[in-house]
DNA sequence: GCCAACGTTGGC
DNA sequence: GCCAACGTTGGC
């Protein structure tokens, strides 16, 4: 069992947006960025992963989510009119991948950017979002950050 | 295989 | 809206 951080603007899909979806489930498409795409491929049903609000008024973490099926190739890819839309992968040879992931838990505030910061030189010290220059969408997570993160958004 | 140009991400 | 950081593209 694996733990993963993935970001979403909220504008675009928000933790509020998996949970009004059927079943608070959802494919987690678009990833169009190939270390981040390696990483989709590498989860395994039942991993747990941060969602993560970027690029918004108050960027951080929003809650926990499951993964409820295995990497798969991702349908936006082949879709003419979808903005993620990729000519270079087709269907007999796909080049992204996505997930479908569930709610697992809404925190009831958002564990913001600015807490996590706070222990960017203890406990979060290797955490990958808070690296200088990251961008990577999907990253890793170790199970003592993803303890010590859910155990902050317990104490709020 | 190098690397400049370009596009995107994401915090501020 | 700015800009630093970084991934990707494409000419050579």
């Amino acid at each position: 069992m694996n733990y993963w951080l993935m970001k979403s603007e909220p504008s675009t899909f928000s933790i509020d947006h998996l949970a009004a979806a059927k079943k608070s489930t959802s494919g987690w498409d678009g990833v169009r960025n190939f270390q981040a795409r390696n990483f989709l491929r590498e989860m395994k049903n039942g991993d747990l992963a941060f969602f993560y609000h970027s690029s918004c008024d108050v960027p951080g973490v929003a809650g926990i989510v499951k993964v409820v099926r295995e990497g798969y190739p991702d349908p936006t890819a082949f879709d003419a009119k979808d903005d993620h839309y990729d000519p270079d992968s087709k269907r007999d040879n796909p080049r992204w991948y996505c997930v479908d992931v569930k709610l697992e838990k809404k925190f009831d505030e958002v564990v913001t950017l600015e807490e996590l910061r706070k222990h960017e030189k203890g406990k979060l010290k290797n955490m990958i979002v808070l690296k200088r220059g990251n961008r990577l969408s999907v990253t890793p997570v170790t199970k003592s950050e993803f303890e010590f993160i859910a155990s902050l958004a317990t104490s709020i």
